[in-house]
RNA sequence: GGCUGCGUAGCAAAGUGGUUAUGCAUCGGCCUGCAAAGCCGCGUACACCGGUUCGAUUCCGGUCGCAGCCUCCA
């Protein structure tokens, strides 16, 4: 029985969605007007393990996460930069979807962009004027009249009273009321718009949420996801124009994950202490950072550090270690680990739970393999299966062991120029040492072992380990190697 | 100021009213020519102070510390 945390409720309830087997969740996306950072790179994997955990258990699952592509600071980043803002997000959605490709984030079922759904948009303001929920300002504005909608706060825990009280609401004129925010917002002179029963304009910030949604998975749904600082006021105001506009409820089960962190404070853009998933990938490689993102509760704070990133490198490569070599039958997964790595995920997707369980199956696989148990094939399978509904664990074992820590170079051009480094990090080293040479070396030092020639054999090991590589010498004679 | 949430062994991270989380690191052993990998063994950790209880890290209250939201932010 899967559990979900719901904010609206403040605790885990039980799953049940509105119609038996089928699922709609919605997920807040981007604005695009920047590369995407850990933090959006935590939105991106958490979200895409629910969708992949919800499948596995048997749903029919509708995965609609939108892009936002017009608001003001896309409209200001593209005038600083004297370009259409089109060509800004253009640019920055297709970035976007290289990050999700590399961090194995499937694309959502749906992913509505905010510049074509104008219509859902205007249509939906145009009911909650209709209800008398919303209201042209002096300026012109459409706005929302918060006071006008009992529930405001419900989802944040917040009260009308102390909102008010609060000094950093902007007083604006325009408004009836400083809580009121903005539906439709007229456009000043070069600015993009679209026309409107209001004028030209654009919409405000929440309104293209509440429309893409209920017009992709209905105006009642079941999950609704993105960042713990959405829950107010972003999620809040979709609430207050969704059940404005359609008078039903809008969804049964918020999700919000916990952020990232760099020394214990938020990452975020206007702090400015943020790592972009393209810089983060010169160092790691794409699987270590979802690993690491995965490596703790999706509610929990998620500290970001180099020593974090390479224990989760550390631990990645054991698991594939432990498959290494091994021939993956077609086996169902073994019912004991299926059923541990079910009640983790099952308990609010405690991905954490569900890797240690990967872990004590890693272990009986290598324990397994030193009794020639004919266990492995089915152990193997079984990791490999339950490392795949996290998104982990499908490259060739050997392959990812000899590979680069790096992102490969040859896999998006910008990354073609970045040098090879030690383990460490301390030095880098030239780009000479290939695949060829390193199976030369190997050669030479198996040559030097039948000779007894211990000396030369540890020497070419030595010279091999100073290079990254890790020479592993089988029981049956043969060696083996690995990037360090 | 209002409202959330958190504080677990060297590091990271789950969880629980009384029995092993897990990964990394350390130490000992097996294996190995030596290593590496792997396997086995080793950690009275649960911020502090009270309370409830036969028993609390786990429940309740308070103290301290940290983070977040209340303003654009995933």
């Amino acid at each position: 029985m899967l559990k979900i945390y719901n904010t609206l409720t403040r605790s885990k309830q039980e799953f049940v969605p509105r119609q038996p087997g089928k699922v709609g969740m919605y997920v807040c996306g981007m604005t695009v007007y920047d590369y995407c950072h850990i933090g959006h790179a935590r939105v991106m994997v958490v979200f895409d393990t629910v969708a992949r955990y919800l499948r596995h258990a048997g749903y029919q699952l509708t995965y609609v996460r939108n892009i936002t592509d017009i608001d003001d600071k896309i409209i200001q980043r593209a005038h600083q930069n004297g370009e259409a803002f089109t060509a800004l997000t253009e640019r920055f959605i297709e970035a976007m979807h290289e990050d999700e490709r590399a961090l194995s984030v499937l694309p959502p079922d749906l992913e509505p962009k905010a510049t074509q759904s104008i219509d859902d948009i205007i249509a939906m303001i145009a009911k909650l004027i209709e209800r008398e929920y919303a209201y042209v300002g002096g300026n012109g504005d459409v706005f929302y009249a918060v006071s006008r909608f009992d529930g405001y706060g419900k989802l944040s825990g917040k009260n009308i009273d102390d909102l008010n009280a609060g000094e950093r609401v902007d007083v604006d004129n325009a408004k009836r009321d400083p809580l009121d925010f903005v539906l439709w917002k007229m456009a000043k002179p070069g600015e993009p718009y679209w026309d409107s029963p209001w004028g030209q304009g654009r919409p405000g910030w929440h309104i293209e949420c509440s429309a893409m949604s209920t017009c992709c998975l209905g105006n009642h749904f079941d999950i609704h996801g993105g960042g713990m600082d959405l829950q107010f006021p972003h999620h809040e105001n979709e609430i207050a124009q969704s059940e404005g506009a359609t008078g039903e409820q809008f969804v049964n089960y918020w999700m919000h994950n916990g952020f990232v962190r760099v020394n214990e404070e938020k990452m975020s853009k206007s702090l400015g202490n943020f790592f972009t998933v393209r810089e983060v990938l010169k160092q790691y490689r794409p699987e270590i950072i979802r690993f690491f993102i995965l490596s703790s509760h999706y509610r929990s704070p998620l500290n970001y550090s180099d020593e974090q990133l390479d224990d989760a490198g550390t631990a990645l490569t054991r698991l594939y270690t432990a498959l290494r070599g091994v021939e993956i039958i077609d086996a169902p997964i073994d019912e004991e680990y299926k059923q541990r790595f079910e009640q983790a995920m099952d308990d609010d997707f405690n991905t954490p739970v569900a890797l240690a369980v990967l872990f004590d199956l890693a272990r009986e696989l290598n324990k397994a393999k030193a009794n020639q148990s004919e266990r492995v094939g089915q152990l193997a399978a079984s990791l490999k299966k339950l490392g795949g509904l996290l998104g982990v664990l499908q490259e060739e074992p050997d392959k990812y062991l000899k590979g680069q820590k790096q992102r490969d170079a040859v896999a998006v051009g910008e990354f073609a120029s970045i040098s090879l480094s030690n383990p460490t990090g301390t030095a880098s080293v030239t780009g000479q040492i290939n695949d060829e040479w390193i199976e030369q070396k190997k050669q030479q030092r198996l040559e030097a072992k039948k000779a007894k020639n211990w000396t030369l054999a540890d020497q070419i090991r030595d010279e091999l380990k100073q290079q990254g590589i890790i020479l592993e010498d089988a029981p049956d004679g043969t060696t083996s190697w690995r990037r360090g």
